[in-house]
DNA sequence: GTCTATACTGTGATAGAC
DNA sequence: GTCTATCACAGTATAGAC
């Protein structure tokens, strides 16, 4: 839309790409513009151009992770409320984390930091509206947890988790997550 | 030790609670030192009489969790490493985890702030040592996955879940908790 | 021992020159 | 589209009042 002919990368995806690193090696609050400035050649005041606040820059990382869910939301929301459907949603979920890894690092590791912006309730907001079609309002407690387990599953070994050995691949991790995530879907069927 | 007779509230004690408060509610980061120490009465300069730095205050948050979870992994070394034990052991961090609430929640919501903190990997290390007792370092890569979510299970509910109903009390909350973490533990053994 | 006054450097942010 | 100048406020630190 803005770009010529020649395609150099835009400033702005140089800012994102930059902030992104940054912010998920030191932390959002403990990571200054000066320094993803310095890292760009750039002044800080030059980011204010393409960016109102240094939360933008945050909250634009959000947007495709937040296009990608609703995605899936809208595709559940046409389906019957089986069992299938819902195996079949941690399956796309589990996709889509595969391909937001750096954001869901940023998020999980900067919870308190993200409450603070408007667009940072998207990543909660997602998980709510997942988690109420895998789960109805009126099952037990033990069964709306289970479901909210069987979610955040999916992510927080990729993020958290340090039992890590050299011979497990990428691969084989979103496996053990994806066949404990079903396992947690599954046991809610039978209660 | 150092407390007279009248025993009023040690300035110090004071200073933790509401930094706690305030941190919980407003994160870590932005939480001013100013902010503190006029919720007391105090100025910014009286607090640095009783810790050195902020990450000071934040950092003693620590000390009495993981002298709790400490309690509980040297009860575990002495004790066979069978299901019965593993079991006991979420039951008694489901106690610990309910008995530091607050910290809970502000270690959980300011991850990338504590990764700064010499004593800010308290959490991750006691996590991880009480990982070592519930899997062993052999056991496929589903296994060794499940233990954690063990874990995490015991806490994440209280912290990060909003689908907590009206009708849903504390009790009934750590009650579905421990049982799904049971749950997993007790697939280990099966697998 | 407990705290106040004051100052230092660096931060996010804005206004306006080029 | 990028920069300079400037601002209020942050965490930090020390000197000294009581």
């Amino acid at each position: 839309m803005t770009q010529t002919s020649q395609n150099p990368v835009p400033t702005r995806e140089r800012i994102q790409k930059t902030a992104i690193e940054l912010f998920s090696e030191n932390g959002y609050e403990r990571t200054s513009l000066r320094e993803i400035a310095e890292h760009l050649g750039l002044t800080k005041a030059a980011l204010y151009y393409h960016f109102k606040t240094k939360e933008d820059i945050a909250a634009s990382f959000f947007d495709s992770y937040a296009k990608d869910v609703d995605v899936i939301c809208d595709w559940g929301d046409r389906q019957p409320r089986d069992l299938e459907t819902r195996r079949e949603l941690l399956r796309r979920y589990a996709e889509v984390v595969q391909s937001h890894v750096p954001v869901m690092r940023f998020m999980q590791h900067n919870q308190a930091a993200l409450t603070r912006l408007d667009r940072g309730s998207v990543f909660q907001n997602r998980l709510d509206r997942l988690r109420d079609l895998l789960v109805d309002q009126d099952e037990p407690l033990t069964n709306r947890l289970r479901a909210w387990d069987a979610l955040t599953t999916l992510y927080s070994g990729l993020v958290t988790w340090r039992g890590r050995q050299k011979t497990d691949t990428d691969q084989q991790m979103r496996e053990a997550a994806l066949e404990i995530s079903m396992s947690l879907i599954d046991a809610n069927s039978r209660a």
